[in-house]
RNA sequence: GUGGAUGUAGCUCAGUUGGUUAGAGCACCAGGUUGUGGCCCUGGGGGUCGGGGGUUCAAGUCCCCUCAUUCACCCCA
């Protein structure tokens, strides 16, 4: 096939059976956030580009991954890289503070990077998030990641090791982010080439190179710059999560690409997708609505989960089961009576389908044999005295069935 | 964005130092069985050898470019 004829680089056609597995994540994402009372709230896949930039001025995913074009009259438009600037702006935009708090809110939708790809790393791929709007307590921190760990278990994955921190407020922060510039500032010279920018850019992302971990090891630790609100904070949530049973371990060097966050950070992983991959990650962003033009205190935490990634992590059969589902079969000439009865069985709801093209019983036999569970074979010595053979092709047992009592008949084995 | 590997049928892959109409297994379709799937036998359909250009009497095979995938960085879901 020609190169411009195919689909763009970094994005997938989703078929059968894989389809029906992303369908069953979605809804047994959306399932678990409502029962923990988080409704579903859909936004726009692009939203203007201020909406991003405000949000994320040193973040990679805004700053060198974005999609952007400009629409006539000049409008400047970006394809959602992530789901949580969006959501705190749907939250201001449509005056969500002034309904009764916490506002809990989950979405789910396609998000768009430009980065070059790889396994599990895609231009376009399928995120699931929850947020929850009007909490500064711990509790709420704890909730969020609760459910994100119950969501990984829904899905056949036994409970992940949540990794976690806390990388300060206004208050603390600031402190050690001096003196971890003085720390590295000392061994300029023995840093690789990104951190000798980091340095200049965001300091906290000199914690999580891979190069430079010798120097890091030495580097202060931000727990002995917390402010006595922020280590209650932490420690707070650290016990709320132990007590429901979470295995939870402090990471000093998670800080995470963007850079609204505050206090609160964690990400998991997951075994079988290498280190690189995060199944899903989050933290706390107090001040991220104020940033859009919201109130001026707004406290929020939110995660945000890899379609994919949950999907190539879980069970293989996860998503497959199959609903009954009857085939009807026709002996030659009896093609009119089959369509008419598989059409009858649809009304009542039972997924059934009969051949349209025309073949010969053993083709349809062989066919039903792979997609159904049931076959109904129409025509000669059973429909002259108004019946149908049914046959159960797992069981391989065969009943003479009267054609009007057909329905009843797979309702009562549904 | 940087560096490496790989692209032959729907899938997994063979294809000798360039040499007739490019093969296998699985999958698919038909027949053997005029009313019964799976097993077996026989036959069949399906390929611009990722795309473009070049070298050559001759290119799947050699060279260049390009696209895609993948791995390590970068970063994240």
């Amino acid at each position: 096939m020609r190169p411009e004829l195919q689909r763009p680089r970094g994005t997938q056609d989703i078929l059968p059976p894989e389809s029906g597995r992303m369908e069953k994540m979605r809804r047994t994402a959306i399932d678990t956030a409502q029962a923990y009372g988080y409704q579903l709230v859909e936004t726009p896949v692009f939203e203007q580009t201020p909406v991003f930039l405000r949000v994320g001025e040193s973040t990679d995913i805004v700053q060198h991954e974005r999609y952007s074009f400009t629409d006539v009259g000049g409008v400047d438009l970006t394809l959602r890289p992530e789901g949580t600037a969006a959501i705190a702006r749907a939250y201001v935009e449509n005056g969500l503070y002034n309904k009764p708090q916490p506002v809990r809110m989950c979405y789910y939708g396609p998000m768009f990077r430009r980065e070059k790809p790889q396994a599990l790393r895609y231009r376009q791929h399928t995120q699931f998030g929850a947020e929850i709007y009007g909490s500064v307590e711990p509790e709420a921190d704890a909730e969020i990641i609760l459910l994100a760990c119950s969501v990984v278990e829904k899905v056949g994955l036994h409970s992940p090791v949540v990794r976690l921190n806390s990388i300060g407020c206004s208050e603390c922060r600031p402190r050690y982010r001096e003196s971890l510039i003085a720390y590295y500032e000392g061994r300029r010279s023995d840093l690789c080439e990104d951190c000798q920018i980091r340095l200049q850019t965001n300091p906290l992302r000199l914690l999580d190179c891979k190069i430079d971990v010798g120097i890091r090891s030495l580097a202060p630790d931000i727990k002995d710059y917390w402010c006595e609100d922020c280590r209650r904070h932490y420690g707070r949530l650290a016990e709320l999560l132990s007590e429901a049973g979470r295995e939870v371990v402090r990471d000093p060097y998670l800080v995470r690409g963007l850079d609204y966050y505050t206090r609160t950070v964690f990400e998991i992983g997951h075994p079988s997708l290498g280190d690189q991959t995060a199944l899903f990650g989050g933290g706390r962003y107090d001040g991220l609505a104020t940033t859009l033009d919201g109130p001026a205190a707004t406290p929020a935490v939110g995660f945000g989960m890899g379609i994919e990634r949950m999907l190539s992590a879980a069970d293989k059969d996860f998503g497959l089961d199959r609903t009954l589902s009857v085939y009807v079969a026709h002996l030659p000439g009896y093609n009119t009576q089959a369509f008419i009865i598989s059409e009858g069985l649809r009304q009542g709801q039972i997924a059934a389908e009969a051949d349209l093209m025309d073949r010969s019983l053993k083709a349809q036999l062989r066919d039903a044999s792979r997609r159904s569970h049931y076959v109904v074979i129409v025509g000669g010595q059973e429909w002259a005295e108004g019946s149908a053979a049914v046959k159960d092709l797992r069981r391989n047992e065969q009943k003479t069935v009267p054609v009007d009592e057909l329905l009843d008949y797979f309702r009562r084995r549904d």
